[in-house]
DNA sequence: AAATGAATGTAGCACTCGCTACAAGGGCTT
DNA sequence: AAGCCCTTGTAGCGAGTGCTACATTCATTT
């Protein structure tokens, strides 16, 4: 078996672990044993750490949007209220947890500075922002000034139910519908 | 010299190590000589490591309020987009970044349900929220529902801000204010 | 003066961390 | 069959973790 399909077998496992447990307080060993093999063989096929856990984040984040699609099949909404009525029910679902939680995580980093976690959720958030773009009505006056608008909104939200304080999450949103 | 103003004198110096340096990795041997003292004095004095950063969050959240204070003295604007202008300025100020980085280290553990962020993350927002109701003009229809509302807008701005992004959170403050 | 108790330094325990040296297995070519 | 390289297991290194046992200093109380 070649290196790389032994990595393909490993990932889902793997990325099943960062979802579950973090990627902050990450060790090799527990990760291992999930995937059924050792820390001595993720050094071996990933090189370090590091890249073990740039090349997880490359699948996980595939493996989201790809989740995203399925339950939020592409095409316009009717209205902004209706747009982001769709896109926050999508992402506050409890569903998408594991996926938030990874999300915080990498936020943390990336706003004391590492690199790393920086471009990626850079990259995370340019993606989110389009396709909100994409599922604005068609006749949509700004769509860049509203998808920008629709994107604080559906993340300040999932900051507050991470918070503990998903009434005001709730609350802004009716605010903004009513 | 007693136990408590033994810990007077260290406070500020444990939170400047704690605001540059985040709770999420926080170990004891460098905070404890960054306020001049060794492990074994901070664990004496606090018990452990975890009422050290309870203490620690305690302090620094009384900090933070009362330089909120100093920078926006209470009173309330004269719209609603002139509140959300003032917060969301105060808040995306680079003075603010120390207590920013610290939240979101507080965010990620807090979405991963260790209970005592958890409560620590709500009671934050929850002051937050009360603190922009304040804020609103005197005549607003709907106090509770727009400070959420606004609450929601400048956290997630804030989240861009972090996330690399800050010409979304431009652009969402332009939709919002045009 | 003797005794008590709080405060602090020194040294270390038991553990985990990322990573590596070494050797052995196993399939390949020559 | 001989050599070779990819892969893997075993064991361990050096550093760092929270925390503690022990001994000592020093001020206060009796």
């Amino acid at each position: 078996m070649d290196s790389a399909s032994q990595k393909s077998e490993w990932m889902p496992k793997l990325a099943a672990h960062a979802l579950e447990h973090g990627i902050t307080g990450l060790s090799l060993r527990p990760l291992a044993r999930a995937a059924g093999t050792s820390d001595r063989m993720l050094i071996y096929h990933f090189g370090n750490k590091e890249q073990l856990i740039a090349d997880l984040l490359a699948f996980i984040a595939a493996d989201l949007t790809q989740n995203l699609t399925t339950a939020l099949p592409p095409g316009p909404s009717t209205s902004r209220v209706a747009c982001l009525t769709e896109v926050a029910g999508l992402m506050r679902n409890p569903a998408m947890r594991p996926y938030t939680q990874l999300w915080f995580d990498i936020l943390a980093e990336a706003a004391r500075g590492q690199s790393a976690h920086a471009q990626t959720s850079a990259a995370i958030m340019a993606g989110f922002v389009g396709w909100i773009r994409s599922r604005l009505p068609a006749d949509d006056p700004d769509p860049e000034g509203c998808a920008a608008h629709l994107l604080v909104l559906v993340e300040g939200m999932v900051m507050m139910d991470a918070a503990g304080q998903p009434e005001v999450a709730d609350a802004a949103l009716a605010a903004y519908s009513g």
